[in-house]
DNA sequence: GATTAAGCGAGACGGTACGTCAGGTCTTGTG
DNA sequence: CACAAGACCTGACGTACCGTCTCGCTTAATC
């Protein structure tokens, strides 16, 4: 799974892409992203500091939001991926707080953070990050979710999506308003959302 | 309640701060938003569509976040006023619906999310954002949220604060997404949340 | 005669145009194309070396053609006006002779060569040096001939037009192709076209 | 004639140069000379318009300057060729008129003021230019002047040289401000010029 | 015929300059 | 003294070419 932003171009002839230079710019954004913040992340400082020509990125990405999307693909499937196998209780509270942490303490949780703002801003950045990331992602949550009904683990009152909703979203919440994400938020989130009430 | 940035300055002698300039800068400023998003939000487009000095609004304002900042603050206060009273379940659900309602059709709501996003980008944003908006409202919901407690009304295991932080995130999560936000996400949360299991 | 790009607009209010700013300029333009030559002139190295903003170069003149028209018209209606008073065979020739120093040891020839080989580039250099320099000062030159062959003074076989093309190309084209242009050229050049043969 | 800018190069084995590619660059770059002008003469827009890869460009010429060169040379060896024998005053009347209407009227002509324009642009046009073009003409024609002193046809009272410079000189200088050559201008030049006055 | 060196189309790459836009500071006159 | 107007320096934008480089294919002389 390449995560490339483009299909991949197999010209018949000339030189191909340059590897190096697409890991220096991934890298350098990324960088620039933690160390100076989003406002500091222009094409021209990731060029700077990637030490490639500004003309190298614009060929393979269209916007610097692409290359953070290909950052966070490549990171995120690595970091916190979506459990495949039927879930249990446990093993979604696990994936939660895998999130809480990649999103507080990873540097590319800074990533999700400023790729969530900017598609505010931006209505391309919004589209993208659905197609990308987004959208995907949510598939396989929204998968994991129903399976775990199938399979009669738990019993949410509410849809696989609008159930993912409510887990993720205080923590993406707090997050988002710099707080801390304390593990009994967690904790407490699966229990009350995801077990079914006796009354 | 002038909402203004800065302490009401107030000269000796000469003019006093031009009324007119200062709505006319604050409605530009949301109607450049709402309709052509952040991105088109420039100072410059500010000034010309306010047909105001671009001076002026460096006088009264730090930056055009102060200025949504303002806006904000007045129209969240009259939109969605965070209940005084004793709350209920029921008052408690209406407020939630209302910021709901606030965060996806009105033109305000885009002002907020803006803010949040912003906030992602520049840490000045996020302080003043924290400071004017956020802390004070935070306050008054937990304070509300305490109040339920102590008479009785609702028994959330989590603290004020996160217990708003699952009310709310979600909801700002749907928002931020694109997503509407469905009724019974709300109702669901609440009874989840704020009501004890009998278990 | 202020030898300014275009109408002076007078605002009624803001700053005025920096003096120092468009001189600065004026130098740099000039200074740049003597000592590295007409392709290290761009509009950054103009900037740089003034040390003004580009963008304050790009307000008031269309393009660095203008900025060196600016500089050649004020140089040369110091350097070599054309006589005003009726002419004398001893006054065309000084005339003549004036511009051959002009075109080869004053650096502001050198711009005048830059602008005629400009023009063969680009149209719009063509237009604006006719416009702007060639045209006026031909007109003045016309003028001097016809006012010479009226008082007598002397009778080419040629129209005025004509005349100063057979009376000034060749000094053009010496200098064109970097060869000095002897004082003995110019003074045969006057004799054999401006007086009339006997047979 | 082969007008190659290097010595033929004689490889031990593999392709030889493609001639076809040499026209196509020839002929690319003459086209687009004509047709949008010397501003719009790349390298990359020769190669495109000639179907032919940068790099074959620049594996046979240093610059655009000498594919125009080559493409001067050859053609005007074919179109204005110095009078090889011994000149009449008419000989040197129909080389100078065959000149002036190559420069008016003959695509190639452009390429000469082309040419004569980037030589005060550039210093090694300058010499190049020289030393492959005018260096070579000028000496022919010098020859045909001296020639037609020695055999009596004419008696200038300039050198070789200077003569030469003063008939072209008025030719080049309409040509280069764009304005017709009438045919009296020649004529009148060549008789005030080359033949001696009676007085 | 196989080998091999060059020519060639294609195009990626590090650069420089382009002309434009907005940022934030400043100056100038008007009310 | 606030304000409209706008000049100014700064720095990023996205584009066009520069001249160099590698890649894989084709083409001919030499072995």
């Amino acid at each position: 799974m390449p995560a490339t932003s483009s299909q991949p171009r197999r010209p018949r002839s000339g030189s191909r892409r340059d590897e190096a230079a697409r890991l220096a710019v991934l890298h350098a954004a990324d960088d620039l992203l933690v160390e100076r913040g989003f406002g500091a992340l222009t094409i021209e400082a990731i060029a700077r500091r990637a030490g490639v020509a500004k003309q190298t990125i614009y060929r393979w990405w269209p916007s610097k939001v692409e290359i953070l999307l290909d950052t966070l693909i490549e990171d995120s499937e690595k970091r916190i991926p979506v459990p495949a196998e039927p879930p249990t209780l446990e093993s979604v509270r696990g994936y939660l707080r895998g999130f809480a942490r990649f999103l507080t303490r990873d540097p590319a949780g800074k990533v999700l953070l400023a790729l969530i703002a900017q598609a505010q801003h931006d209505p391309d950045t919004a589209k993208s990050f659905h197609a990308r990331y987004f959208g995907p992602r949510r598939g396989h949550e929204r998968d994991m979710i129903a399976r775990g009904i199938d399979a009669g683990e738990f019993a949410p009152r509410l849809g696989p999506d609008a159930t993912m909703d409510a887990l993720v979203g205080p923590i993406v919440h707090r997050a988002l308003t710099g707080s801390s994400i304390p593990r009994d938020l967690v904790d407490t989130l699966v229990e009350d959302l995801l077990t079914p009430r006796s009354d």
